[in-house]
DNA sequence: CTGTCGATGACAGTCACTGACATCAACAGT
DNA sequence: ACTGTTGATGTCAGTGACTGTCATCGACAG
């Protein structure tokens, strides 16, 4: 057995949540969380860059997954086809962890500043998606501006899921905002 | 005449661009840019928020320009149609000041904080442009993903200005970024 | 001449974040 | 069993962004 508590990456995640969600970001200090999970404010830092960085833990994971989905799909369809796949495969991965998802969002969407963070992984997560579209052969400006509108229908989706009631499927509601965005495209 | 020197807003963004262009954003504290305005720290964050916002004075005009311009093409065309004005709009308005523009675009590029900030610039562009093809009649979610796409549009345009040589204009970037995304989201 | 106003300065305080060094269970090699 | 190393953590003293509060004092209205 270990000299400490095991997880204490999860613990100050799970603490951090908590804090955030209970009385707000503001008003949580970073050693408030690492109290809470039994450790000090300077070993929060060692785990996590910043106060707001430990509520995107699982954002590296989660791009890999469209990313993946969407490199396994280039092989055999049109780019926009491809991000379809995708957007499928984080759909059916948001929907196991509904309620997470949700008090999470509520958290992101009180603060600005978490705002700007998820916008920044978004963009992330953008990038990477047209240095797959790249690798598969399509050429600039059609990988950056095919993964742009990939993350926007996935932003659209996602948003109107949070907001809605629960019948509304995840998986449902991008292929909608899909086929919008199409249409909006096409000049109508 | 006023008791102090005039224009110290003018004055705090100019000292900013500079010290932030010459030594980096981080390596530049507030002290030293309210010193080379000829004010101190405390009234540095009476005129801006925090350290970021004071590169982004300018974003609130732009985005009235581009919201206006959309707005006026759209009594008489169909969105991605008005957006493609407004875009032609935003394009006239950075060609006047390319070499400026293209400073400030080295700084931000260089720091994620800014990054951060230029992204939710972008959000609230693209959620004022959402709100005015609504009052158009344009139903959800067709005018959030236009909007997006809009934004989308304008990102990839404008990297690709600021990216390569003088010889390619913003404008002609623009539209052959928007019917790159026409194309792609065909299915081309 | 006088009272209000508005932009600024002065100053103390909180908190996010960092660097440097100490601690000490676990573990490997002998 | 002895010992040196390792790695996650604690401790502590910073720096700098940002805020609240009160003082200052030209301009300007009446």
């Amino acid at each position: 057995m270990g000299r400490w508590e095991p997880n204490a990456h999860g613990r100050l995640a799970a603490a951090a949540l908590e804090l955030y969600s209970e009385r707000g970001y503001e008003q949580t200090t970073v050693a408030e969380i690492a109290r809470r999970a039994g450790l000090t404010e300077r070993t929060f830092f060692r785990h996590y860059a910043d106060k707001r960085e430990v509520l995107f833990a699982t954002s590296g994971e989660f791009q890999e997954l469209f990313v993946r989905a969407v490199a396994g799909a280039l092989k055999s369809a049109a780019p926009i086809d491809a991000l379809a796949v995708g957007l499928d495969a984080v759909s059916e991965m948001l929907t196991d962890q509904r309620d997470c998802v949700r008090t999470r969002q509520a958290v992101i969407m009180a603060n600005p500043e978490l705002q700007e963070r998820d916008l920044i992984k978004l963009t992330s997560m953008s990038a990477a998606l047209a240095d797959t579209l790249r690798r598969h052969g399509v050429t600039e400006p059609a990988a950056s501006l095919a993964a742009e509108a990939g993350v926007a229908v996935f932003k659209v989706g996602f948003e109107r899921w949070v907001a809605g009631d629960e019948e509304r499927e995840l998986s449902r509601l991008m292929r909608e905002s899909l086929d919008e965005l199409k249409a909006v495209t096409a000049g109508r």
